[in-house]
DNA sequence: TTGTGCGTGGACCAGGTTGT
DNA sequence: ACAACCTGGTCCACGCACAA
C-alpha cells in the first residue's frame, strides 16, 4: 500500500453514519431494499419526516437480525425518502461495500447524501488541560471567527458543535469516558460527487478524498497548539500546501537526541535530498523495488557544499566514508517515525574508481517508496555552505527542535549553552544566540513561521513580537506555521 | 513617451445560511 | 432537501504614479 494514500484505516477514521436519499422511493422498490438488506442482516423500519417525535414503525424484522435501517418519508417541503445507517448500521453496511458485497443495482436511484466519520484521541497523562476545558478554548477561537459554535453538556459529558446542522459541513467534538470523539458529518453536493467512486468500487479514492477532507475541515478552524490536536498536526503536515522551495531540505520527525555526529548527520539529510534528483535504475530486491542511484561521489560533495572545490581529497574521502557507514542502518535510529526508518534502510553502497576517469563513482540502494513519501517537513537548505562549529550545532538544533511534533517549538538557550564541555567566552555565546535569531528571521521569511514569539524570563513565557539576543538567555518559542 | 510596480474595485466562485 | 440568498475571499483588469 503506497505511504501517501490515505484510508480510513490507515488514518482509524471510523464510519458512523451512512444516508441515501430516493427522489421518489416506490413502495415496491421500498419492499425490494428491504428484503435485500434484511438477507444482510439489517432490520427495516420507516418513520415520517414531519413529527418532532416520529413513531418508528416495523417494516421487516426479526430478532436474529443485529442491524438496522431506517427508511424516512413523509417529509416537510420534499416528497422524497431517505435511508438512514447510524452508528454500527453505518460501519457495518460500509464494510459490506468494501468487501464488494453490495448489489448497487438495488440502490439505483439513489444517491448518497450523507456520511460521518469520526476520530477518537484518548486522553494521555501528558494533557495539561481537561477535555473540557480545551472544548472552552476552542469555542473561544472559533468566537472570534464567524463561524458558529455552542458548548454544551449532554448526559455524557460535553459537546462542542460547529457549524449550521443543515450546512454541508457539520463537526462535532465530544466527550466519551476515556477519550474526546471528533465528527464530521458531510452532506450535499461536495457528497455527492464521491457517490459514484462508492457504487463503483473505487475505495481507494473515495477514503483518500474524504479522509483528506475531514482533516483540511478540521484544521482550518482549529488552533492546533493544543495537545488533543497532536494526532491532526501530524495529518496535516504531509498534505499541507507547502511552498516549495529551491532545494529544499526534506526531513522527517527527528530525534531530541542523535547518536552521531551533526556534520555526519547533516549529511545525511543533504544525501536524502540529493537522491531524489539523480537518474536511477528499478531492481527488486527481495520482492521490494529499490531504486539504483548513481553519481559521482564530486558531484554530491558540490552539492552539499557547492564553495568548495570539488576535488578536495580531505572532503571527498570524508565522503565515501559517510556513503560506506549508509548500510550499516546507524543513522535509522535518528528518526522518530519507525515507517521512515524502513524507508531510509539502505542494503548496498559501491563505491568504485573508474578506470579510466579519475573519479570516484557510488551506486548506492533506496527503497522506491521513498521517492513518493510525502515529507512533512521542506525546509530550506541551511547546510549548503561553509559552516563553523558553532554556526553548525546551531543550524542542526534549530532543525531538530523543529522538527518535533508539536508545533510549538521551544529553544533552550542557556541548556543549549551548557552543553558545551569547555568554558565558552560571552562574545560566542552572543554570536551564538545572533545565529539562532538569524534562522528565525530566514523561516519567517519562508512563511514557516508565525509572526508571534515568546521569550523565557526566570521560566515564565511571555509573547513578543520581536526580540533580540539579550531577550532570548534562556530561551525563546516559536510557532510552526501550518498552511492548510 | 514607455515600461514597471503597486493599489483599488468589480467580477466571480465557493461556502455557508435562510425560507419553504 | 432544495433553491434562493448572502458573504468573504481570490483573481485580474484597470489606472495611477513614478522612473527610465
Amino acid at each position: 500500500m503506497h505511504p501517501n494514500k490515505l484510508t480510513f484505516e490507515s488514518e482509524n477514521l471510523q464510519v458512523d453514519y451512512i444516508s441515501f436519499k430516493f427522489q421518489k422511493l416506490e413502495n415496491s422498490t421500498q419492499r425490494k431494499i428491504a428484503d435485500y438488506l434484511f438477507k444482510l442482516g439489517f432490520n427495516s423500519y420507516k418513520e415520517s419526516g414531519k413529527l418532532t417525535k416520529p413513531i418508528k414503525e416495523s417494516i421487516l424484522v426479526s430478532s436474529k437480525n443485529k442491524f438496522e435501517v431506517c427508511f424516512v418519508g413523509d417529509n416537510p417541503y420534499w416528497d422524497g425518502t431517505l435511508l438512514h445507517f447510524s452508528g454500527l448500521n453505518a460501519s457495518r453496511f460500509y464494510f459490506f461495500s468494501k468487501e464488494q458485497i453490495i448489489d448497487w443495482t438495488i440502490f439505483s436511484s439513489a444517491v448518497l447524501s450523507r456520511f460521518d466519520l469520526y476520530f477518537e484521541r484518548n486522553y494521555k497523562t501528558a494533557d495539561k488541560i481537561s477535555g473540557r476545558e480545551f472544548l472552552q478554548n476552542c469555542q473561544k477561537n472559533l468566537k472570534q471567527t464567524n463561524k458558529n459554535s455552542s458548548l454544551e453538556k449532554n448526559r455524557k459529558g460535553w459537546i462542542l458543535k460547529i457549524g449550521n446542522r443543515k450546512s454541508n459541513h457539520y463537526f462535532r467534538i465530544y466527550e466519551t469516558k476515556n477519550s474526546l470523539r471528533f465528527e464530521h458529518e458531510m452532506k450535499g453536493k461536495v457528497l455527492q460527487q464521491y457517490h459514484l467512486l462508492l457504487v463503483e468500487n473505487r475505495f481507494e479514492e473515495f477514503e483518500q478524498k474524504l479522509s483528506y477532507q475531514f482533516f483540511i475541515s478540521f484544521g482550518k478552524f482549529l488552533s492546533l497548539q493544543f495537545s488533543y490536536l497532536d494526532w491532526l498536526v501530524l495529518k496535516l503536515r504531509p498534505i499541507r500546501k507547502q511552498t516549495f522551495l529551491q532545494s529544499a531540505l526534506n526531513s522527517d520527525y527527528i530525534k531530541s537526541e542523535i547518536l552521531m555526529t551533526t556534520r555526519s548527520f547533516v549529511m545525511l539529510l543533504q544525501f536524502l535530498t540529493y537522491a531524489q534528483h539523480l537518474d536511477f535504475e528499478i531492481e527488486s530486491l527481495g520482492g521490494v523495488p529499490y531504486r539504483q542511484v548513481t553519481f559521482k561521489v564530486r558531484d554530491f560533495l558540490e552539492f552539499q557544499n557547492p564553495t568548495i572545490k570539488s576535488t578536495n581529497h580531505y572532503q571527498l574521502e570524508k565522503i565515501k566514508k559517510f556513503l560506506q557507514q549508509l548500510q550499516t542502518g546507524v543513522f535509522l535510529t535518528s528518526f522518530d517515525d519507525t515507517h521512515f526508518q524502513s524507508l531510509v534502510a539502505i542494503p548496498q553502497v559501491k563505491l568504485e574508481k573508474s578506470s579510466k576517469q579519475k573519479y570516484w563513482i557510488a551506486r548506492v540502494w533506496l527503497i522506491d517508496e521513498l521517492f513518493y513519501y510525502n515529507y512533512p517537513f521542506y525546509l530550506p537548505n541551511i547546510f549548503q555552505t561553509k559552516l563553523t562549529k558553532d554556526k553548525l550545532e546551531v543550524r542542526f538544533k534549530f532543525i531538530q527542535v523543529f522538527t518535533s511534533v508539536n508545533i510549538e517549538k521551544v529553544f533552550f538557550i542557556q541548556e543549549f549553552l551548557s552543553s558545551y564541555s569547555s568554558v565558552i567566552s560571552n562574545q560566542r555565546k552572543n554570536n551564538i544566540k545572533k545565529y539562532f535569531i538569524q534562522l528565525v528571521q530566514l523561516f519567517k521569511e519562508h512563511d514557516l513561521i508565525e509572526d508571534n514569539y515568546k521569550i523565557i524570563s526566570n521560566g515564565h513565557y511571555y509573547f513578543t513580537k520581536e526580540f533580540n539576543t539579550h531577550d532570548i538567555s534562556e530561551g525563546f518559542v516559536i510557532y510552526e506555521k501550518l498552511s492548510i
